[in-house]
DNA sequence: CACATCTTGAACTGTTTAGTTCAAGATAGG
DNA sequence: CCTATCTTGAACTAAACAGTTCAAGATGTG
């Protein structure tokens, strides 16, 4: 059994970002991505790198495949910012409501535990969030709101989201998460009937 | 140094929440509880239970006494529904703030760990924000709001709360903060002043 | 065929953890 | 003064963990 990889690359660092992303950085012992990923102590060390690197490499990964649905999501934001704001929800939702995802995100999990992270691994974590503020910051900018206005949804969009995260590991319902974001679709909404109507 | 305890229990209790509050569950040793009590091993283990005894004490400390001033702030919510929700997140807001005190909030991080919990204390953490929300249920459905909208409001609230404590975690300048309660603070009060104007 | 490449299981070190027990010492109250 | 009560430091078991190394075996490639 040899000469050749026996396993495949992608697949591993799945199984690991998933193992991460269930049980956190803290949570998961070098053991736990043995099983997870199939692969040996020894494999994991050679091929993927220490628990650190290969932690930053998971987040990395799901930053990347998550942020590029997101992406796509708020693509339509400059002419219907309403729809887009729900597709961005909806790509959590979505996540959530698949049952081979554990429930949560990586992201906002990482974020909970920075005061007891290593700096370079919290230091990730923190250029991540920047990173999904920064796209909403400019996807509801190019839109029709007023500069403050668009501002402020940036950071509620971003912490809403997030609290998706902590609701669903704490076993909520669709219909709940569904309330949560609905409230502010429909602040946004209005907030667009009113924005050529000064008070 | 014996014959009277030698130690003041709450003291001791809020130094072992703080610990808790700080690093999580699974984050805390007894050797850590033992440096932030300033309390022998033994001493922990006879005066204050093992440690998950002591976990759901702290839980059921951090609870009650920040439920107490949750409650005190929704009071108001019957007449005046949308300075009780500003004061509600003000409770938040203010513990944010406080130098003294570790960033986030003991619940939600818990509830983000419900999934490596075991569940007896999962359940615990379950229950504490089933209060919550039902505490936001009961003071918005006083207020004058349709029941329907009431309900949503009430997970939106509990959500964008618990979204605080994620946020403040990866560092939030209080700006930012304010923005995300500003956006569901605003949400309300349009509601209400279109409550009785049907579309 | 031979070699380079890869996988694997096992081992070892050293640290940390939980949980528990015990004996010695100090003191307040009767 | 004496005894019940409390504190304390130390020790111990047993388990889990990270990190690393190594030798043995399998296999594809030249």
């Amino acid at each position: 059994m040899a000469g050749k990889k026996q396993f495949d690359m992608d697949t591993a660092l799945d199984a690991a970002m998933i193992q991460f992303w269930r049980a956190g950085y803290a949570g998961t012992s070098l053991d736990d991505l043995s099983r997870a990923t199939g692969l040996n102590r020894s494999s994991i060390y050679s091929s993927l790198g220490d628990k650190d690197t290969l932690f930053l490499r998971c987040l990395d990964r799901y930053a990347a495949r998550y942020g590029d649905k997101y992406d796509a999501a708020l693509s339509r934001a400059t002419t219907e910012p309403v729809e887009a704001v729900r597709a961005f929800f909806d790509v959590t939702l979505e996540r959530i409501a698949d049952p081979e995802l554990p429930d949560g995100c990586l992201i906002a999990q990482t974020a909970m535990a920075i005061p007891v992270l290593s700096p370079g691994i919290a230091a990730h974590a923190r250029e991540a969030l920047g990173r999904q503020r920064s796209r909403l910051r400019a996807a509801l900018k190019a839109g029709s709101l007023p500069g403050q206005v668009a501002e402020a949804f940036a950071e509620h969009v971003a912490a809403v989201n997030q609290s998706l995260a902590v609701m669903s590991r704490a076993g909520a319902s669709p219909a709940q998460l569904l309330a949560v974001v609905g409230v502010t679709v429909d602040a946004l909404s209005q907030a667009l009937r009113t924005r050529d109507v000064p008070g």
